[in-house]
DNA sequence: TACTCACTTTTTGTATACAATATTTTTTAT
DNA sequence: ATAAAAAATATTGTATACAAAAAGTGAGTA
């Protein structure tokens, strides 16, 4: 148990946060069965509290407890694929337009390193990372807007989206959004709304338009290799 | 708590559905805290359930849980009460105009019923009753629009709506919005999507405008909280 | 009276034991 | 050898026991 060494208290928001990261990057794939006893073994805790875990990790969207069959990432359907996406861009455009009303140097900063972390993590062939930072930079977009209820609806769209991505992305190599990033930070710079509003809407159809609408082949990994821990 | 009798299989959910219940009707009052052992004894199951209900309605927003302290029926402040309003002014309009596009009679049935069994609770002076199913009318219009992420969003979202409306609600016995509900039914039953989404932009203004944005006094049990902090 | 400190009781947090269900393996019959 | 049935194993669901923390109680003191 590297990773997870002597942090006195592993809680279960800590699991569920590891757990959620590996599921975001893609490295626990749709499908993916999570037993009980083998995250018990792998943070050092009872059975209790990986459960708490693994449910709160379902209320996100992220797992699907089948009655006395266990937990699994969810593999959202088409019509999900698309209500994720149709919900997003309900609440993201007008997030953005706040956010750039609101935005400060500080806030800036922020996103623009954000950018360059998902740049390295592209050079460097991470694409899950990349992807996973990609998300987050739209959740600090919330952040900033200082909207705490829609960042949080958003946090469990993002998550889904994640699943949507992993089962319906069309090039997996390319993942080029970083322009659209690169102008909403720049929109947001110069308190512009209108410009942020609309780079959103646009930046959101333009993710949707890259989905791949057929079914896709389930992939299996083992989950310790998964979390590398 | 006279239904509970004989059900073989209590779940958690079921547990989760009779508390939401007693909130949304404000029989239980936010501040009010639920100890575990007496909702154990209420339903007649372990701990264990009763904790997997209690933190269903925690992620619902209608508790919230303090560590080694317990379940507290949830107090939104002023700022949450905003947002959640914001929140509703972004999904529910557009869900309107796409339940006009979708309904059919049975639906536009079902809603009369709705509306028709608001007015005898408001005749029969059950305030709470009247108001949880005028929370189910809005949730009925984003079935109907067959929007199941939506849907959830709103759940989570009228629930606390509830909430605020138990703290800020200006006049406690003037619940007078069966008109809204009956000119939004005539829209969808005409299919006039604009008609819809118009009218639930307004219904919505129209709630959020009655609220008393004054912070509340605290009630009975809330002084040594107040001094606590 | 008002206050504090120690002690007792109550309540929540976690681990574990046991029960119920699902899955896998073995056995048996055709 | 295949398929069905049965046994064995593994996994999840629930209750309970114990630990930790908070809340309550009361004697003692200024």
């Amino acid at each position: 148990m590297p990773a997870m060494t002597e942090t006195k208290s592993i809680t279960a928001d800590k699991i569920a946060s590891h757990l959620s990261q590996a599921v975001h990057e893609h490295r626990l794939q749709p499908g993916a069965k999570l037993r009980e006893d083998e995250v018990c073994d792998l943070f050092g805790v009872s059975r209790t509290i990986v459960r708490q875990a693994l449910r709160s990790m379902e209320f996100e969207g992220l797992l699907t407890i089948e009655k006395n069959r266990g937990a699994f990432v969810s593999k959202p359907t088409l019509k999900e694929a698309q209500e994720v996406f149709q919900a997003r861009a309900l609440l993201e455009p007008s997030t953005a337009r706040a956010a750039a009303m609101r935005a400060n140097a500080a806030d800036i900063e922020m996103l623009e390193r954000h950018i360059k972390d998902e740049h390295v993590a592209l050079d460097q062939d991470e694409a899950g990372l990349a992807l996973k930072l990609s998300g987050d930079f739209h959740l600090e977009i919330a952040r900033i807007a200082d909207q705490q209820t829609i960042e949080q609806f958003l946090r469990q769209l993002i998550s889904r989206s994640s699943l949507v991505i992993a089962l319906y992305w069309r090039r997996r190599n390319a993942l080029c959004e970083s322009n659209a990033h690169h102008a909403l930070v720049d929109a947001l710079r110069n308190g512009d709304g209108d410009s942020a509003e609309e780079l959103m809407k646009g930046h959101l159809l333009d993710i949707f338009s890259q989905l791949d609408l057929r079914e896709r082949a389930e992939g299996s990994t083992s989950l310790r290799d998964a979390l590398r821990l």
